[in-house]
DNA sequence: GTGAAAGCGCTAACAT
DNA sequence: ATGTTAGCGCTTTCAC
């Protein structure tokens, strides 16, 4: 069986049309049982599998979508691709994987790419440093629906999914000053993503509603990274306040962080504690293991797909039910050992 | 400019068949200067973007290549994967990622997603778990090259791309002597990976080549997890000549091993040294941090891609003069806290 | 150096 | 319930 069979073959040993067995093959309505059932038998025999390339040419659908993440390296959105994977599986879509290593320019590369593979539609996932949006917003005319998830920007318009990261934030914190912590920095993350703008107001909620008033000095604005995490530290260390627990954006920073601290012989928990976002895998292999935020990143990924499922359906329909819809999901406390000191 | 640009379009713009401007679009050698110039102004100016659906129906080729990986949420994959894309990029391919999460089920589907979307060709690392290389044979009947990288099958004879693992355990267990160590053991891996193979032999000769005769019970063949890790670790423990040493096959075995003792009060690198294979993300932050060997991940991809590209090249021709071709990277030692205790 | 014509394999109007 | 026909956009003989 060296040369694919086609409909074609199947057609002439059943003596009908190409046609009846595409219609048969794809479950049409107008198509009686018994042929059915009998093409998809000699397709079997035939070891037949559909030619994607042409079916594509001629119905304008792939059933592909493509999936933009900054990098398949950081564990999370591994994982959100897997929940992605697995929707996308039980509706007959295939996954088509870009990472823009977090440069704006492998994105827009990508995404050029993505279209001219073809796909139905699009998820995607911000670069840290993309500020310039003009290569998600051509999408549009092209008629390719596109879902952010985790990392999106709300001015756009564009439905999205993401963990209530303003709840994580605020649990975060109010664990902390539970913990008896009485000055408890954040470091944050560049704010035009949503994300991590939400996370600040959700720090600076449960501060305010345990009439705690954060100093101006407590804040530091970073860039989401193991560097940022050990600056931050350097930097509220020599304050005068110096805080006695940091709340960070994120699980990098925070491990940054936890590297200073160790390198400077604070201890952590009892000196300082530590609290970062996302459950990254090595969190709970460091020492001190790491609390943490877990994002449901498999969920995420499920949501994602089924939204943007929704708007590929009603593609030249009503657009503007799901606009600006955006699924949040709750987000998961893990407390482990860097922040529990009772 | 809603609806793309075809090749039509740009030869009514210039009163030249289509068939020309194809020609001029990719190229030929048969068509003029200028022709090409022109074309090629009004293609820039019309937008066009190639129809890459349609080209690969009519041609044959899709210039997509598939990657089959276990995991992307194990660095190493992802950087490999790294490499690849960018070796690809710069041959104008485009890459599809799958992710068989070490399930030989899911390696199977993979293989025909990646078949009924057109590939090329296919670059793959086995899951742990694969025994039955059908799947992988089924590609030759399709004329679609194939190409491991890393967790390859030499009995298959099918090129691939892999670490000198051989070198590198040895380099890893060398070093494990000259620090002292007197009875180091090993945790191996599955068998039926030549790369786990190679890595014990490694070990073995090192062992052999410094006088030392290891005991049976020095090896300890696992499934490569964390959970193996600890398992080896616990029956090390109740041996009467209890290891002072472990060469872990890999990382996530290294760090279950680092765990299990760091349990049990026994002190890394004084009372045993460790070192793991892979040079994951963790291992420069876990405490203490991990001694490995870097398999150069994105030299690797970018070797694979090479290899595969070449098989494409030549795929109607003469095959075998990349059969059985294997390419060796040299493996780097990376010696940190868990193995340096001079 | 360029044109004419055919067709990759499939699907979707329009018939019947 | 099925057949007929046409064509998606491109590439590739075969002409000239």
């Amino acid at each position: 069986m060296n040369i694919r069979a086609t409909i074609a073959d199947i057609a002439k040993v059943l003596n009908v049309t190409p046609a009846t067995v595409s219609r048969a093959l794809n479950n049409h309505p107008g198509i009686s049982q018994e042929t059915k059932k009998a093409v998809k038998e000699v397709a079997e025999k035939l070891q037949y599998k559909r030619n994607k390339i042409a079916s594509s040419l001629r119905s304008g659908r792939s059933n592909m979508i493509g999936v933009i993440i900054p990098s398949a390296a950081i564990n999370f959105f591994g994982e959100v691709v897997h929940g992605i994977e697995a929707a996308a599986g039980e509706h007959g879509y295939s996954v088509l994987l870009y990472q823009s290593n977090e440069l704006p320019e492998f994105e827009k590369k990508g995404i050029e790419a993505l279209i001219s593979a073809g796909v139905d539609g699009i998820l995607a996932s911000l670069a840290k440093g993309t500020e310039d949006f003009g290569h998600y917003l051509s999408l549009e005319e092209h008629q390719i629906p596109l879902v952010f998830f985790d990392r999106a920007n709300d001015a756009l318009g564009i439905p999205s999914v993401v963990v209530d990261d303003f709840t994580g934030a605020y649990k975060a914190t109010e664990h902390l000053i539970a913990q008896g912590y009485k000055k408890i920095a954040h470091i944050s993350g560049q704010q035009h993503l949503s994300i991590f703008r939400n996370r600040l107001e959700g720090y600076k909620s449960a501060l305010h509603n345990a009439d705690i008033t954060p100093e101006e000095d407590w804040i530091f604005k970073g860039n989401v990274s193991i560097a940022a995490g050990r600056e931050a530290v350097k930097y509220f260390l020599q304050l005068n306040h110096r805080p006695d627990a940091i709340f960070a954006v994120e699980d990098y920073t925070a491990l940054g962080a936890v590297k200073e601290l160790k390198e400077q012989y604070i201890r952590i928990p009892e000196d300082m504690g530590i609290v970062g976002f996302a459950n990254e895998d090595f969190g709970a292999h460091i020492t001190p293991s790491l609390s943490t935020i877990d994002q449901q990143p498999v969920q995420m990924g499920k949501e994602a797909f089924r939204l943007l499922y929704d708007l590929m359906a009603s593609k030249r329909g009503d657009l503007t039910a799901v606009r600006n819809s955006k699924v949040m999901l709750e987000p998961i406390a893990f407390f482990r050992q860097s922040s529990l000191r009772k």
